[in-house]
DNA sequence: CTGAAAGCGCTTACAG
DNA sequence: CTGAAAGCGCTTACAG
């Protein structure tokens, strides 16, 4: 009798449905309605958890799920329901980078970030993008994705005003990165600005004194300009001054740390120590310092940032801030959601920590 | 005219739908089809490419596509055409792994993947999963993804057999790993075990005797054991032989090469030459050496496999085996796709190429 | 609590 | 070369 009221359903199994669900692994909903004796109305409603189904009803609606091993076809639920369940990062990389040279900050930062967005029940959609393609109108209108996080590095203000433009067709977007008043969107940062002081005033008690920066400090790169400022400020407060000759610009690669450290060498020679905008720009110039027959901390002490796993190892220890990439990544992904479901959401500074380790205690 | 050939799309209209488009960006391909002055079919052939459509016609749906800057809705048209445009990523992680302890190696395929899969046309979801996890089932069944990419470390033999039920399932898969007669499914993976004996044979070449070996030796690690084996099969052309004393397990991680490294100067003293069966193995054991004195390379030689970033720049620079991660993105991705449309594919072992630094050239 | 029906935005035979 | 129509597999008012 079930079999004459659920005619479009035998209609399916009649026409060898049947054997395709076994073939190639796709029942449908229409498939679990016939095997549970209800409509597929019913079906829907018990998988999505409402609360109109009988509890008797919902568990023979489970029981044949789990013997076809049905999953909901995310495609057409993401098209009924005009949402698509879909985060999308995408990951900025300066032109010149290849794969080996992504910053091990942003690979922790991607795993916190995935974390997240499944604890959410969100799939993520990965994308590494050039600055200079027209990344800004490729995910949310292509209704992947209900919202994007931006993460990276680059020049900020050769894309603050492709971040307009997002701001401005109603893209919802986060992004990691300073946090500073006028920008557009929503961002989530460190501290750096601590950080940096942080960094400065705990090698100004090691008894430093010409504290050399290894690292861009403009408004291009405002993350490194916030440590930059960070520095400066702890000088400042013990009646010492941020000289330009001590700041080299650097972006955050071993090599460039390298080449940054072996030109300042080349340039000053009193410095007594070196405080790198990111922990790879430190590794190379440690090794640069090395070659250059200085020895870290007893010449020249020396402080990283984001405490990336490698800093702990290299040798000696690297001292450096720690940036939590789990709170991070969790901030991201709840702002966004926030953002989707049109809730207010703020910018948010989260709070850093100094490490110190073997490369600046002078006097170990 | 043109308006009243078009009733069902001047409905839209009225009813306020091209308010909606401005204010959610979300015109539709009938919005494209008015604009254009042809049949909503018409838009979806000029977009798919079809050459069934005029050239004056395409030119005209693309105007309309730009002005309102239109995209194909993924959702619908996977729907139809019963296919994602999707490749899932799934990584894996030692249940002990947090967020930072990602190997580099990995971050390196990670993009070399994406950059594979977007020039492919593809989108590349991401999921992190811990091996115990019941991750068999969830993409491909889904309609998420075409097809599956594994990626990751972790015991092999726990895996292997939901590579099996994945087989007998009929999804779409290749992996990362160790290339095996009677493994089920496809295995792309590089040379691991010349990658090994070419290590082993330099270390030999340089004078050591005695080369003890840093990681898992056993099938439950197919890739470290390749490596082992390499590096034995060298021994015994030389005449000597792998020493069980000499070889202690480790996974790919600074802190565990460190704490390998640590006991292995606890129980043997007269190792001349150590190879870590990873790059992070590598420089935790180069941190445990030096902490007890022992200098590198004078005192003891010591290579990794790899070739992460940070290699190039630990001091010494570490002896390595160069994977080419750009390389194995792409066969994987290719394998992959082959497999999705059913075209004939073979495992794959990707060659290797030493790379000698500092580490172990002890006459330097 | 349940079912029949409309519709999400496309693609693609089918019929000119 | 083009258009009208069916249908991909769901979700959700609507009407019991």
């Amino acid at each position: 009798m079930a079999v004459l009221r659920r005619q479009p359903t035998a209609c399916r199994l009649i026409t060898g449905f049947r054997i395709d669900v076994r073939i190639k692994g796709k029942a449908t909903s229409f498939d679990i309605a016939y095997l549970a004796g209800v409509s597929q109305s019913t079906v829907s409603r018990a998988l999505r958890g409402s609360p109109l189904v009988n509890e008797e009803t919902r568990r023979r609606v489970q029981a044949a799920v789990d013997q076809l091993n049905y999953k909901v076809d995310k495609n057409a639920s993401n098209l009924r329901r005009m949402h698509s369940g879909t985060l999308a990062l995408l990951l900025f990389e300066d032109p010149t980078a290849d794969d080996s040279h992504i910053n091990p900050f942003f690979l922790s930062m991607l795993g916190s970030i995935t974390r997240a967005c499944s604890k959410q029940g969100y799939d993520l959609l990965i994308s590494f993008q050039q600055l200079s393609h027209d990344w800004h109108a490729d995910f949310a209108d292509s209704h992947k994705a209900d919202g994007i996080i931006l993460l990276g590095y680059g020049d900020y203000l050769a894309y603050c005003d492709k971040l307009e433009k997002l701001v401005a067709q109603g893209t919802r977007f986060v992004r990691w990165g300073a946090v500073l008043p006028e920008q557009p969107g929503i961002s989530i940062g460190c501290d750096n600005f601590r950080g940096g002081e942080a960094i400065a005033s705990h090698l100004l008690e090691q008894g430093c004194k010409r504290i050399a920066f290894l690292g861009d400090a403009s408004s291009h790169y405002p993350e490194f300009f916030e440590r930059y400022r960070g520095y400066a400020e702890a000088l400042r407060q013990a009646n010492l001054q941020a000289e330009p000759t001590l700041q080299i610009n650097a972006e955050s690669t071993e090599r460039s740390g390298y080449e940054a450290m072996t030109s300042l060498i080349a340039r000053v020679s009193d410095f007594d120590a070196v405080f790198a905008a990111s922990d790879l720009i430190a590794i190379g110039a440690m090794r640069a310092l090395c070659d250059h027959g200085l020895r870290v901390p007893q010449d020249v002490a020396l402080a990283g940032f984001d405490d990336i796993s490698t800093a702990r190892f290299v040798n000696p220890a690297l001292t450096t801030v720690l940036q939590d990439t789990t709170r991070a990544g969790e901030v991201l992904v709840e702002s966004l959601l926030k953002l989707v479901r049109n809730e207010p959401v703020e910018s948010e500074i989260l709070p850093v920590k100094l490490v110190v380790r073997g490369s600046s205690q002078v006097d170990v």
